[in-house]
DNA sequence: GGCTATATAATAGTCTGACAAATAACGCGG
DNA sequence: CCGCGTTATTTGTCAGACTATTATATAGCC
């Protein structure tokens, strides 16, 4: 009762959101999934931040901090007079890593979801054949581990899918290039998140296995090609799959 | 008298880094550069908000702002208690437009350079092919008209460099893959940043024409295997330039 | 009449100072 | 030696006032 803050509840206060943590946080990734879904629409302008943040009940430093954080993703532009307002697709930064999980926590549009796959498409396999050149020893011996791992325990424990992650992870490190690793990171955490839709959807999809344990005997042997090609037949397997949940559940 | 605030100058204020604009910007650059330069390492600790405002003689809420940047783009992460520190490189959206010119502020790595080229090899060349399926009229004639102010004005003048930007931009439009768009469009960005350094080198570095005009003719004509080998080229060109730049001119 | 300079108003930006919440580190007691 | 509450430090949040910027409207000038 002292606290008049938070207590709150009843009708009127709406951040319940679901988790949260530090506010601004919230906020950003309520405004921003309300604009990557397109409920804002870019040249729209935002409510000014008093009025804003009465609505939201938070402090205008509060909202100002959530506003920022969209501001350096690219996704709003605020001047003064003008207000702030949802700045043009173009300058979203669609790679990174929280936009791209706003994305997915509102059904990603089909096409989206086809980009991303084109893009995984043609950075994946170059990373593979990058990897069959530079990897060493021990991130060899963590890829061969996470295989069994993800052998054990399928795709569809998180272990599981912890395993599928480390070795991606492990594949793209071996190239020793920076930037490729945080943008094919991303894609890939993202682009992941459907597995459990896909899995969910077919029972089990097509056992992964075998294109994986091809794409890690090429990098051990030191085959660039193979281990490219090899990459490019396991994103097309993946592709097929989730195209394949996704047209059996078009459920909006 | 009245305001007590910047009228300062004299040898206190130590916040005439440059341009500014916005304050919370202007701390989040100077922030910014000096992380991806190495002054500040991952796992380094910041001074606390209170002396860290006071030390550079702005508001908390500014300086707080200027945090919430840095952690938007992966650079730092702050908790109670702890304090903010610098987040390890892996975490850091090296793609992030802003992250990227910060990085070519203060000289960046050769090793880094040479990952960034890497990664446009493998990027630009796929946009080539994927735009001499996809391309339409309109893009078409862009891409020419660009090419033809280029030629004129030569990579010299900021307008000849401006039309060269736009040929790359609309390449990579063409592709109709939003996430490719914005990555690559950074990439380029950022390493056409070079292109002036490059240009000062040697009188005049190889002329980019014929290449360019071979893209072009190769995505004019829907050959798609045709345009990704041109793109090839092209990049490997400026590869080869601006890697003679930088040995000639090893200062620093 | 059309153009330019100026006033106006609306908005983001900044500052100050206080209090709240989280949590790592410490110390106390079992 | 280990568990558990206490404390200190730091970020997080709040409130309200004032400043700077700029789009728009207005008035003045040619």
């Amino acid at each position: 009762m002292s606290k008049a803050k938070e207590a709150g509840a009843g009708a009127d206060g709406e951040r319940e959101d679901g988790f949260s943590g530090r506010i601004h946080g919230s906020i950003a990734r309520a405004l921003g999934i309300a604009i990557v879904s397109g409920k804002h629409q870019p040249g729209d302008v935002l409510n000014n931040e008093i009025d804003a943040s009465e609505q939201l009940h938070v402090s205008r430093s509060a909202y100002r901090e959530a506003i920022r954080i969209l501001a350096a993703k690219g996704l709003v532009e605020s001047r003064p007079k003008t207000g702030t307002r949802v700045s043009p697709r173009a300058r979203w930064s669609l790679l990174d890593p929280e936009v791209l999980a706003w994305f997915f926590e509102s059904e990603p549009s089909e096409a989206f979801l086809r980009e991303l796959y084109e893009l995984r498409m043609i950075v994946e396999p170059a990373a593979a054949a990058l990897a069959a050149e530079r990897r060493d020893d021990a991130q060899l011996e963590r890829m061969r581990a996470a295989l069994v791992a993800m052998q054990h325990e399928t795709l569809a424990t998180e272990a599981g899918r912890a395993a599928d992650r480390d070795f991606h992870d492990t594949v793209l490190e071996a190239t020793r290039n920076a930037p490729l690793f945080t943008l094919s990171s991303s894609i890939g955490a993202a682009v992941r998140w459907t597995t459990i839709f896909k899995q969910r959807e077919r029972e089990l999809a097509r056992d992964p296995m075998p294109e994986h344990w091809k794409v890690f005997d090429a990098i051990a042997a030191g085959r660039a090609d193979q281990a490219r090609q090899a990459m490019e037949r396991l994103v097309n397997l993946a592709l097929d799959d989730t195209r394949a949940a996704i047209e059996r559940r078009p459920d909006r």
